[in-house]
DNA sequence: ATTTCAAATTGTAATACTTACAAAATAAAA
DNA sequence: TTTTATTTTGTAAGTATTACAATTTGAAAT
């Protein structure tokens, strides 16, 4: 009851009741700067947690998003990834590998639509591609799968 | 067969069979710019040609995606969105009645990060928020339907 | 410490979007 | 006109997410 205090403070301060499902999907994300998806949140979080159930995840990082303690990231298309919020920053995603980066870059153009009417909440930059790993594996003739997540965050 | 020419023509130069579904579905996406979902283009083409199979529309995205012709928008979440491709832009989406609106930007950003080593295909700029429709709505006490589709390109 | 109760967790079932597959139809080349 | 690879179609399957109701639990009040 030590390390988790970061996260007790946080929910705490969102009015949200602590338990310890949500300290460890906090935790979780907090250092696991992947972007994983639920379905990975859940898997990795069962193995010390057997009895942790998906909605449980569903319902958390919806709680926790709309707390704006996390960000969802709708890059992929096949399924939501989840982002522990920091400073405002951009995203690549390896078409190949499914691995998501970060990309530290401030966007200068909310201000311009403020004026427009219409009331900003989130901005997202997604680059696609395909990373240097998996170009490099391609010179080499090698074929990596798409649901490799081993990339972390570079810059 | 004289205002489809330009669908055949686009069609032709990429190697693709002319079909009449995917000249629908072409001419479709040209003239209604809201960047509708496959099952929005689905339900208002069966109307003219009711053997219109979903299979053939997410088909024919695919094939048109693949060949650059239109453009994935994963900006949603719950289904992709579809652009016809014309020069780049931005794009904000309102999180109450799920209208997408074309923002006229060109990223400076591309080129820095091309020397990193990805190779990078696609950039997206996704804002969201409340367009000035909804909260005018909202200030009058109305709820507009999340289902509605009535905000065509703006800007 | 005990009681209380709203809120969270759990498991199952349902929904929504998309893809897989095989048979029938068709575009376009021979 | 014939041929053949490609496309269309309908159904079935797959996957991500949400709905729901019963059980459990955090934390406030006693």
């Amino acid at each position: 009851m030590e390390k988790y205090e970061k996260y007790i403070e946080i929910l705490k301060k969102n009015g949200m009741k602590v338990t310890p499902q949500r300290i460890d999907i906090m935790k979780y994300l907090d250092e696991h700067r992947i972007h994983p998806s639920a379905e990975k949140i859940y898997s990795d979080l069962k193995e010390d947690n057997p009895s942790l159930s998906k909605t449980t995840v569903y319902n958390t990082l919806e709680a926790l998003s709309e707390h704006h303690i996390i960000q969802i990231l709708t890059i992929s298309g096949s399924e939501l990834r989840y982002d522990f919020k920091t400073t405002p920053h951009h995203h690549f995603m390896c078409k190949k590998c499914g691995a998501i980066i970060d990309i530290d870059v401030d966007c200068p153009y909310l201000g311009k639509f403020m004026g427009m009417g219409h009331r900003i909440d989130e901005m997202h930059g997604y680059f696609k591609g395909v990373c240097k790993d998996c170009l490099e594996k391609e010179d080499r003739g090698e074929n990596p799968l798409k649901t490799e997540m081993n990339i972390v965050s570079e810059v």
